[in-house]
DNA sequence: GCCTGCGGTG
DNA sequence: CACCGCAGGC
């Protein structure tokens, strides 16, 4: 049986991640990659990085801040089209935000969800006002029965499960009611957790705050990078893992990367 | 027969430094080893690296610039003495640029000599003036018959031949005639060139500039780092080299280590 | 180019 | 804690 596979990283700067990139996609070969906080400007990507991998890479970067990246095994054959940023237009970041790639019939939608600073910043609106859009899209690509596949660092803890100590949270614009019920909207135009469908159980988290003194080990951390898909890729899918190897190495990102397997 | 090996390194950073500084130790086992440019403060100075190796060491080091050290092999007995700077006191900073330590007999000097800017610049008449006043320290520690050994980073290119394009550089100041010439003035006194008794070819470099792109490989460089000693010890110098696989190892130096092997 | 520290971010 | 840009040194 073929499969597919699927990993989103927010590697918090793809140059100073270049190894564990490199490492991931050699050892895993991902048929899609999707990276969020590349923090590099387009003239500076480093393209050799996946090409020498095998991969076609899609990117859209801003100076210190954002980038996102899709990368895609050239195995895998044609990319049938992407664009970045929301169609019809939105805030001058959000290209460096979300970078969507149809490929094998999906449409895969890599996002970088604004972090959202504090519940009483304006950034928290347009984090709000961000996954509400995303919704939308998602909507929108599935005219036509195509099925989506949503995956990044979305930002969002969806339950209390997802975070350490929730109780101290519902103030943390990751964790707060509102972007919760932002993030439950999203589901509702028909797409799943397709992590908590094979790990339901405590502990399955994603980033650890570089600082949190010994927070992997601890396993204080949130599950903000997700997963999520259309019936068709639920139907399809066939387990859902965070690669905590990656955050243990030298040199790590504060995420894990986020893998899903699927029937091909 | 049993040899005495000398190590002068200028490491650009100790803390940068450590993995590189360790192989060193560990592989050539130097029964003296002096180290340039360690840009540490003494109370964050890696004692550690020292005593695990099996080294006594002697440190004087400023917060980002400048910063020498001295290790002495244990096995090679009692340090008869040390100081930092030149005695009778002078600018603030040579205490980290210059130390001073007596072991078997010999009196080893560990310099970093000013590297001066510019012609112009007031900080080539302070490195003029630190190689007479180094010329002065070494008459006073010949009286009585000691041998003395200079070593480290003295920031001149002696000859022609110790720099690439020598046409281009005579108005640098590590070949400008009157650098030149206080390095001769040095020698004077009753030194001699050890690393130029045994290799007097050409393309012998102890420093390769980062921003020459391939410097290492074309062999651009200039050689700067010396071993320089009384009669004595000319008479006992059996070699000197370049380690230059050191500054092609991961995160190197600009300098490569210059060692002095002589009978023991 | 590759170091240093600094002040800013999450 | 580990990124970023920046300025200063060689």
């Amino acid at each position: 049986m073929s499969i597919f596979k699927v990993i989103t990283f927010n590697v918090n700067s793809l140059k100073a991640r270049y190894e564990v990139v490199s490492l991931l996609m050699g050892r895993e070969r991902p048929h899609v990659l999707c990276l969020q906080e590349t923090k590099v400007q387009d003239r500076d990507f480093p393209e050799d990085l996946f090409s020498s991998n095998g991969y076609r890479v899609f990117y859209r970067g801003m100076k210190s801040y954002n980038g996102v990246a899709v990368a895609v095994l050239e195995d895998l054959g044609e990319v049938e089209g992407h664009f970045f940023g929301f169609p019809g237009g939105g805030e001058e970041t959000d290209d460096a935000r979300l970078a969507v790639v149809r490929v094998g019939g999906i449409w895969v939608v890599n996002c970088y969800v604004p972090q959202g600073k504090e519940v009483e910043h304006p950034d928290y609106l347009y984090k709000l006002r961000f996954l509400q859009r995303l919704r939308d899209l998602v909507g929108e690509l599935k005219v036509g029965g195509a099925e989506v596949l949503v995956v990044g660092d979305l930002n969002v803890a969806p339950a209390p499960l997802d975070v350490t100590h929730p109780e101290n949270k519902v103030n943390h614009v990751c964790f707060h009611q509102d972007v919760r019920r932002a993030f439950e909207e999203l589901l509702s135009v028909g797409l799943r957790d397709l992590f908590r469908l094979h790990r339901p159980g405590e502990g399955e988290f994603s980033f650890w705050d570089y600082r949190v003194k010994g927070a992997l080990e601890r396993n204080i951390g949130w599950r903000i990078d997700h997963i999520l898909g259309t019936g068709g890729l639920a139907e399809r899918s066939l387990d859902a893992v965070v690669l905590r190897e990656y955050r243990a190495m030298e040199r790590p990102s504060d995420h894990g990367p986020v893998m899903g397997v699927f029937k091909g």
